[in-house]
DNA sequence: CTCCTCAATATGTCTATACATAATAATTCT
DNA sequence: AGAATTATTATGTATAGACATATTGAGGAG
């Protein structure tokens, strides 16, 4: 049953996809081992591992050692979010970036912050708020503890002029993060920082980024009103 | 150069995000081409391959053919989501999944929706707007319009019991969608519907979704306050 | 000087083979 | 029977070699 037809591993991964769609393989279905695929489309196991791991890679199968790859029972859509620096944000916005420090202080964070910034023990972090300004309109509100534990070097900088996001990427390393988006109304203080009314809809991005386990910095992202996110599914942009 | 201690393509691949990170390579360098790497690191050059594909595909480095590979110059984050079916969502949470339809009709849409769903010509589409709820608390309102050019075969449907969503899913296949994320004030219906305040802050999550370049469904999910999103930025969860 | 063609080059992919690893199934021991 | 050990199996990964493909840059024609 060599087909020829199928040479690439894409074409391999959109034969799959076809046969997904037209229940040929329902959700939750057992799909034939690398070996047996390969047989049948006539080519290397390599190519259908490499098909069948993209498909793993964005949620429509899934995959265990011996026990084989099934169909995703819930076909889980996973899309990717580019995460531009403000900076960056702003410029392709074709407006002008600025940037106002507007407070700074070590201290201990509170209790909510500390649950997730330090975990284990008490630290010692710092703390900056700033602003983010696009064509001289508020465009994010930012609320930063940084954990002086992990990165001590941030003790010497008082980001006036550098923003810390961009001094953290630069400077400090991180191996994975968290994002946690919502909408929240704004506070009597965000409201006037970023000019706008308190109660309007704001949002929200928090950012919880580690370095093997430890937990280099929290920041509080406060977008004003009409901020948009794009992301997207599959594989074309 | 042969070092043997890079065997694997996850550790070629800390060894040159340490390198990005140390500066060895600063944002915007050409980093060696993959048989040189694959020399130095003594390893086959598949194996850097896949170490740098990788990289790639987290928006750490940018890779072109004849160009060669340069590190990020904004090394934007690249975050996956996890977009659940609602009723998954809900599950999760540990509530009663339940879903109302609340109308269906064909229509034609508004331009603003039209210029999404249908952008070249006119077209017949089908508009359903329905309540998702958590242990018989509102959690999504959920307005959609199919487009019937496309996806004809929902014109057969009345989405009373089954949800727009997961019939979608199963019947019409996509290739690719994006996802707008935003923070909206409720508007009176939708605050009447989601039992909330008008002016609360609601999460609206919109997807459009596409086969082969023709739109297929524009959905606008608007979340019941006090939702969040959570991403995860790298590799482990 | 500009446009075009062509060769050089780095990444992209496929193949065949081999071994590693995780998880299950079968078997043996207590 | 129940626990511990071993075998089996499907995926995960590494390798060397080959060819494909996109881009760039140089050289030549107009």
């Amino acid at each position: 049953m060599t087909d020829p037809q199928f040479k690439t591993w894409q074409s391999i991964q959109d034969e799959v996809l076809r046969r997904i769609h037209a229940r040929e393989w329902p959700p939750g279905a057992d799909i034939p081992n690398e070996a047996d695929l390969a047989r049948e489309f006539g080519c290397a196991r390599a190519t259908v591992n490499r098909a069948l791991r993209a498909l793993a890679e964005a949620g429509m199968i899934e995959r265990r050692r011996k026990a084989g790859t099934r169909v995703a029972l819930h076909p889980v859509s996973r899309a990717t979010v580019d995460i531009p620096v403000i900076r960056q944000e702003v410029a392709a916005l074709g407006k002008t970036y600025d940037y106002r420090r507007l407070s700074h202080a070590q201290a201990v964070p509170p209790t909510n912050v500390a649950q997730r910034l330090c975990p284990d023990a008490p630290c010692t972090a710092l703390h900056v708020t700033a602003l983010h300004l696009a064509s001289g309109v508020p465009f994010v509100f930012e609320d930063r503890w940084i954990n002086l534990d992990t990165a001590p070097a941030a003790a010497t900088q008082d980001f006036v002029t550098t923003n810390a996001n961009e001094w953290l990427l630069a400077h400090v390393p991180y191996t994975h993060g968290e994002i946690r988006l919502s909408a929240e109304a704004a506070s009597e203080d965000e409201a006037r920082v970023l000019r706008t009314d308190p109660g309007a809809p704001l949002f929200v991005m928090e950012r919880l980024t580690w370095d093997h386990g430890r937990p280099v910095t929290l920041a509080r992202l406060c977008y004003a009103p009409g901020h948009k996110i794009v992301t997207h599914l599959g594989t074309a942009p």
